[in-house]
DNA sequence: AGTGAATATTGCAATATAATTATATTGCTT
DNA sequence: AAGCAATATAATTATATTGCAATATTCACT
């Protein structure tokens, strides 16, 4: 462990970063943005969730820093800021695999 | 990215490991038993937070498999399940700290 | 200026979360 | 078995979050 937060906003800090990444819809936002810039429009399709919904969710991306915002015309195209929130979300699916695979042999 | 997930369940699950983060009393736990096991007491009186409260937190933590609990006597002895969990918030820590310094960097 | 398309915002209802107080359980020790 | 210490569980209140519906904004185009 290379950095000790101690204060309490340290923790705060840290705790918020967690939070935006707590939500399903945002996981996944986050996930397509992956593969490159996208619109809401785009969005929208891809996930299914309404389009009020997706921008909101997007400003609490943008507003955490996470994702970036390009306006072009009437169109907002949004992208990572960071790639490395992916290996982050990436560590936690490993943690699960491994969670599900040990629970798994101790099963048979 | 090694692992993409897809199903909705997927990502319900990773999103539920990041909410479990979410907290800073938890955060605030997980890096102190980072150090080594300890007791619900020995916990209280380091966050400042109220037993119940502590207790409460716990129980959520071992809910998701991030502590293990040891029983002896009328204590109980926590500590953590898998360090890559304190990885993580390293990440996020060293992502806060970047996004610091690029903004002190802009700002002079 | 007026219309339509893309995005953003606001108000509301439902649900979820966190902390506190009070109470219960568990296991020593005498 | 009674009392005490450590931990766990309700129940309550306050607050936060989410999604939806309706509305507002912004820009392009005619």
């Amino acid at each position: 462990m290379t950095l000790k937060p101690t204060t309490s906003e340290a923790f705060e800090a840290i705790a918020q970063r967690f939070r935006v990444l707590s939500d399903p819809l945002r996981l996944r936002i986050l996930y397509r943005l992956a593969s490159g810039e996208s619109t809401v429009t785009g969005l929208v399709e891809l996930t299914g969730g309404s389009q009020p919904n997706i921008s909101k969710h997007l400003s609490t991306l943008l507003t955490h820093g996470m994702v970036h915002r390009r306006r072009e015309g009437t169109s907002a195209y949004y992208s990572i800021t960071d790639e490395s929130i992916l290996d982050l979300c990436d560590r936690v699916c490993g943690g699960i695999d491994r969670d599900l695979e040990s629970r798994r042999k101790a099963f048979k």
